[in-house]
DNA sequence: AGTTTGCATTAATATAGATTAAGAAATGAA
DNA sequence: TTCATTTCTTAATCTATATTAATGCAAACT
């Protein structure tokens, strides 16, 4: 754990990093991002002073989001094998990758781009629901979800 | 703890309830889901079996989700205290509490809502950031941000 | 001070997805 | 089996928001 300064601007930590830190804010802002396929941002969370930015994958893994300083900001940096200290907090953990991967998702994907999303995710579950469930989850009308996969059929 | 027994199609929590549970699925298919202005369905999460819901809201404040079954369900019924033992969770409840509302909001939620509760939940960040990082955050273009501002404005 | 860069606003046009409506297919109940 | 209900699909129309572009400002930079 260590004390940094970081300049408006900077860029603590990139998209696809491994080895990704929790960022404790001391005084400053910062902000968390990802970028879609077109290159827009769309921003995650803002951080003011005392709360808290992280990506929520496991250490392990290449990280969704950026982070960097809307303001000069000083910043603890932790390593993630803090909270593996307390037991069962896993599942928390876990908890909040899927609603941040969620909210991601319905920022920056397209109706069909979020179906094939779930395809991908939850294959069970596509065959135990409807599609107006589905819909419904993924943020659209039955409708307009019937209509992109008839589309996408069709360029096929 | 308790082991309940839900039929396909029955509510076992609603919005507005007190003294919301934590569900956890042994077998069959829960889902839970928020209800809008308008009376329309938005589906929050999906919970086959070995997964968990619950609303994010502390036990003493009336929760936002639905909770039903989509199939005949077995179900454990935990009360809220359990997660009380371990302290330092907290901070991962409220960061769960923080993306459930987001998630909502985005499923749910107009432009100019989207906006107004972005002003009354975060007042201060509204001051330190560019309207095109709020524009960002809310998942609109600056464009379309300056202008439900500007008819908010006439309509007044 | 002057120049460059990014921000906010406005407006014209385009588009993804919503809404409405109706018919076909599937599911469930009696 | 039949009737009723719900689901899925298709199509026409509508609307909120995106996109593109132009302008005036303010901030930052030389």
């Amino acid at each position: 754990m260590k004390k940094i300064k970081v300049k408006k601007g900077e860029i603590i930590q990139r998209s696809g990093d491994l080895n990704s830190c929790i960022y404790r804010v001391v005084s400053g802002l910062l902000r968390s991002y990802t970028i879609d396929e077109k290159g827009k941002e769309h921003i995650f969370m803002f951080a003011p002073e005392n709360w808290t930015v992280a990506d929520s994958q496991s250490k392990e893994k290449p990280c969704d989001l950026f982070i960097d300083a809307l303001e000069e900001s000083v910043v603890l940096v932790l390593n993630k094998d803090i909270i593996k200290e307390s037991q069962n907090i896993g599942s928390f953990i876990k908890r909040i990758a899927v609603l941040q991967n969620r909210v991601i998702m319905l920022m920056s994907f397209s109706a069909i781009r979020r179906y094939e999303h779930f395809e991908e995710t939850y294959p069970e579950i596509l065959q135990r629901v409807t599609q107006k469930m589905i819909a419904s989850y993924l943020g659209i009308t039955p409708e307009a979800l019937s209509k992109v996969k008839n589309e996408r059929k069709k360029q096929k």
